[in-house]
Parts: structure tokens; sequence; C-alpha cells
DNA sequence: GTATTATGTTGACAGTGTCAATATTCTGGG
DNA sequence: CCCAGAATATTGACACTGTCAACATAATAC
């Protein structure tokens, strides 16, 4: 028994993002310093080091995995619904909302000011712009199947982006809730506001030009 | 001269607040620290805990500020307007990405979650509402005005904040930024992206009704 | 098989939030 | 006016955190 681990850990960077994640999950934002996250990993209080150069980074590393899995979320939910654009977009919108509320301090992180220099990360970048790209792949989608009309589809997709991002983000600190709302209304709430929201997009045309 | 300032401060607590303020500007909210605001107001590190029970009410303190002058903006655009509601939903809009562009710093720390139990902090909590409350009267008004259809009308100003503290908060995080844009091209997309978010607010009963 | 590199550990240091003990000043009641 | 207690501020200490330097161990390349 007693398997003693190795000197050299098979996968200490992954094991160390993983770890971050369930501290993050746990504990919240507070909780994840670099001497726990090693803690959890069984390593020494220095051996994240050998594998990213500081806090920042493996920050950086977490937010990426984020950015990772909110872009599944969002294919999943794409490829899952049939009933044009705009039900596609209601669809993606509500996995956004989902992945938010669901995994709030991954969502926070994603988008903190803790990574100072956001554009100096280019795999992060990345992460993020296909999140962007799968929500104008359904916008340029509807626009040729005339459900939207024809305006440039990154600045249409801008708008819907912020209208999510603005819900997910109130609703995250808690900005909405008055009392504790139960989960069925908070529910009947988020897809009031998200129809209303895109529905609104797909107007947006008609009154703008 | 070197009038020797006598053991007890004036009023310490608000020069923290102030100190506060300067340094988050300065320096973001890495630079904030406890003593760091003790050394900028001229007291020994632990003086702030004669005024604060910790360093998060602190940041509470320096969040009401920032509501505080928040309303105070959003009512000076609000009385600033003549033209309708539709206008000064407008006005009002641009004065709230205007805070957020202008003063990142404040704006994170207000909806960060830096504050934990938000709903502990009532003088926080009302001045939010006050804000939400700004922009709740303007959306009435036109109401009245017959310029928005008669829903209801916090609903209908949830989605009006989300919309902009969207935009707000992506423009503020940088993921609207592809390379450096000069002022003026900023200050043309932020309208742009206004008047069409507002355009949908007030053509979204015609949709859904 | 040894030199080099990659990986991990130990120990140290400065900075930070916080508490306990103490000092100074203010205030109200005799 | 004086003094007790409250309010305010300081000093010193402690644990925790990010980070660095020095060292130890394992993997790899020649």
């Amino acid at each position: 028994m007693d398997e003693q681990k190795p000197y050299h850990h098979p996968d200490l960077k992954n094991t160390l993002v993983a770890a971050g994640l369930a501290i993050l999950a746990e504990q919240g934002i507070n909780g994840l310093n670099l001497r726990a996250v090693a803690r959890r990993a069984g390593v020494s209080h220095t051996a994240p080091y050998c594998h990213f150069a500081n806090k920042e980074a493996l920050i950086v590393a977490i937010a990426e995995d984020g950015f990772r899995r909110l872009g599944e979320q969002l294919g999943a939910a794409k490829i899952a619904t049939l009933g044009g654009a705009k039900a596609q977009l209601v669809a993606v919108g509500r996995a956004y909302i989902g992945f938010a509320v669901e995994q709030p301090d991954s969502f926070r992180l994603m988008f903190s000011h803790i990574i100072a220099h956001r554009e100096q990360h280019l795999e992060l970048c990345a992460l993020a712009k296909a999140c962007f790209q799968l929500l104008q792949s359904v916008i340029t989608a509807g626009q040729a199947g005339g459900e939207f009309a024809i305006v440039d589809s990154v600045e249409l997709t801008k708008s819907a982006w912020s209208m999510l991002h603005g819900l997910a983000s109130l609703l995250v600190e808690g900005q909405f809730a008055e009392g504790g709302q139960d989960a069925q209304t908070q529910e009947k709430t988020i897809r009031f506001h998200l129809e209303r929201m895109l529905a609104a997009l797909a107007l947006i045309d008609a009154a703008t030009v």
C-alpha cells in the first residue's frame, strides 16, 4: 500500500489548476492563495513557482480553464437547440447566465481585474474571443436566415454580450436579490429578462436602420 | 508654523475614506491596504480599527462613497437633459458608463465580491437602490408620457440597468478594446451601443406585450 | 555514465490584517 | 475645578501570504 508519490509529480501544472478550481468553488476568491493550492496538491509551498511565474499566472490559468468550460457550455447549448437563430440565442444566453450563477467565483475570476494586463495573456484572450465568436456565429446565422437585419455582426454581438453579461453580473453580485427567491422564481425572472433582451436585439434594427 | 497635529485627529473616519479613494485612483485595488491608507492619513497602522471593524468595513465605506457620487452624477445628467424620457435615459446611461470608465477602480469596488455579504450593509444597499430608483424614475416618467409602454417598471428598469452595467463592465475590463482606440472613437462606440440598447428598451413592449 | 536541465524542498524575508496592551485626550458629573 | 470613564491613537506582537535564494533530487541528452 501507501504508494509514496514520486519526487517528480506526474502532472503538477494541471493538478495545481484543478486544486485552485476546487478551492475557488469551496471558499471563493479569498481562500485562493498559492500556499493553499500547493497544500491541496500535496507539494511544498514554492512548488508552484516551477510552473507559474507568480500568483497571477496561476490565476490566469484558472481563468483560461473557466473560459474553456464556458465555451463548451455555450457550444453545447447552441447545437442542442433547433428552431432558428433567435431560439439559439436565447439558449446560448441561458447557458451564459447559468454558468455565471452556478460557478459565480469562476465567473468573477474570469472577468476580474486581478488579471491586470489581460491583453498580455494571449491564450486567455483567444479563449474569451472564442466565446464571443460562438455568440457571433449564432447572430450571423440569424442574419443569413433573415431573423436579424444586416448590420455589423460584431457590433450586434457586442450588444448581445453586454446584455447577457450585465444580467449575469448583477445576478451574481446579488443586486437583483430582494430576499431569498426560490430557484423556480429566479428561473422565471431570468428567462423573462433574457427573452425581452434578445427580442429587443432582434427588433433593434427596425428602429435604428 | 508647523502646526503639530493633535493626538486626536479632527475627522479621521472621513480622512481614511478619502485616503482610500486616492490610493484606489492612483494604484488600483491592489495598492489599497489598511496600512497604506493609515500611512497616507498620517496615523499609525492600527488607527483605522478605531473607526472600522476591519478592512472590509473600510472598503464598504469607500464603496458607499462611490454610490453616492454615482447617484449625484446620474441625477445631474437627468436634470440637465430636456427632450423627453428617452433622451434622459440615454443621458443617464451615458453618465453611468462615464462614471465606470473614468473611475474604473471605484466602479469595480462598488460591485466587487470583496464585499462578501452585501445585504448586511444597509447603507450600502440603500445608496445602490437610490441609483436604481433614479433610473426607474426616468422610466416611469416615460411611461406616463407615453414613451414607454405600461409594464412593471421595476422589471423594465432591471433590463435597462443590466444593459448599462454589462456595457460598462466589459468596457472597464477591456473586453471591447481591440488595440488602443482614441477617446473619440470610443465615445462614438459608447453612444452607438447606448442608443441602440435604449431604443430597444423603448421598443421592447411592442414585441412582448 | 556523466553533465545539464527540469522539478521540488527548505528556509528566509518583507508586507499585510488583526489583536492585546498601553498611552493620550476628551467629556460629563460631582 | 477635578476626576472617572469613554473615545481615540500608538506600540508591539502574531500568523499568514507572496516571493526569492540556496539546495536536493530526478529525468534527459550527449
